[in-house]
DNA sequence: CCAGAAATTAGAACAGATTACAATAAGTGT
DNA sequence: ACACTTATTGTAATCTGTTCTAATTTCTGG
């Protein structure tokens, strides 16, 4: 038998060296290792070994923009970015691993793009439209991308910033938080209007949703779920 | 090279004997076969076949309840339920459709118990809460279980009425449909409140969010949600 | 009860993820 | 430069879902 998932020791390097762990975002298996104090960030050993990890993403990418998580076979996806699956598996455990390390890098595409053009929209419910169908779009350019990415979000043991992130970035653009940070309703709030467009967008990847009716119901939910959000006036604190 | 998935022409018997086909409410291949008329629902040829897909799904839970997908394994679920591998796959084209198969079981308990004792709260929202919660408390006894179960079904290419089942349930409960069906909207909102459970529940069984937690969590949703819904009276049709 | 159609079976075969391992290359501290 | 720890590489091996096949059994309609 094998152990089934989480419970690994560190990630690479990490024992008591304190030497290093080539990845940086992904490789989030589920435990830390006990003992081990806290983590440089992006401690790479060598420079090279973030390219490395950098290759290992692109070629994964790459691949899933193909024919989605089929494609991206990791015997392929360690051939393309030159190292040995051995390797490759020593930065990202899983296959999981691997495609949250892909998403990762989507949503900071994301939020690069709302910060250079926030959304316009008067209510705070207009702008977290505005933002999700801003990100439905992005995804859906490349649609067997967007699946395999969101289906292993959702089914993975790895930690999903995923959700969280995006209330978070919901809030933001809502005009939510305050001096000192944002209500656990508005949390709550944000992240069941996340999880309504995760699961509107994976309809419309099963093909049983247009992006019109994305749209709507996504609005639907928006309006009632921000509806007493902070106006975009009344800044107080 | 091999097919992903999908397309397949149809299951057990369907040809044009038009004798039958073991399956009854699984094997939800997403296609159907062309030309092939009608269903006879239930009609399954012979008698023992009920039982042979019983017993598989039968199997299959009770793996599942150990040790989750992992444990569930079609070899094991072949060999529990008394079948051949290829019997197996005659029933169940995939694993995704016999863990589809489980967990309308599981939906159909709901039903009936939701019937035997319909949720009492006053506001329609707080008894779709009593609904989900009652779903959650269900579920939650059979962690691998449901960890396995929800999480596949988001995965699956596979049909999931769950969604719609569960949302078409919320409406039923909080007194929503008139003679001629739920309103688009009330669907779209239906819609959300379930996702936002189905999500709810995953982060807990994630460990990330305590019963209560939850509870909190999708009242605040349905409050929201569900407050012009048609109130307990008027049910004018 | 017989002939043909469909189902079932046992077991081999294949595919892709994950693991194991021995040899070699790199990086570090002195 | 040396000894030592950690990374990387190749490659074989393992595990599990899925497919395939030939032989056998079960149905169904006369």
């Amino acid at each position: 038998m094998r152990t089934p998932h989480a419970t690994i020791e560190a990630p690479p390097t990490p024992r008591l060296t304190g030497t290093s762990a080539p990845s940086t975002a992904g490789t989030v298996t589920t435990e830390r290792a006990p003992g081990v104090h806290s983590e440089p960030s992006t401690d790479v050993r060598t420079k090279s070994q973030h390219q490395r990890r950098k290759r290992i993403v692109q070629a994964a990418a790459a691949l899933a923009s193909r024919g989605g998580v089929e494609a991206m076979q990791m015997r392929t996806v360690a051939e393309r970015a030159g190292v040995a699956l051995g390797t490759l598996y020593r930065y990202f455990p899983s296959k999981m691993d691997l495609v949250v390390a892909v998403v990762s890098e989507e949503i900071e595409l994301l939020e690069t793009s709302i910060e250079r053009r926030p959304p316009a929209a008067a209510t705070p419910a207009g702008r977290a439209v505005d933002v999700l169908m801003r990100a439905t779009r992005g995804l859906m350019r490349e649609p067997e991308l967007a699946d395999a990415l969101i289906r292993s979000l959702i089914m993975t043991e790895v930690e999903t910033p995923f959700g969280d992130r995006m209330a978070a970035l919901l809030i933001r653009v809502a005009g939510g938080a305050g001096t000192d940070g944002p209500t656990e309703e508005q949390l709550a709030l944000a992240g069941a209007l996340a999880s309504v467009w995760v699961h509107e967008l994976l309809e419309m990847l099963r093909g049983r949703r247009t992006h019109e009716q994305v749209q709507h119901r996504i609005e639907i939910a928006a309006d009632r779920l921000f509806s007493d959000f902070r106006s975009p006036s009344s800044t107080a604190n």
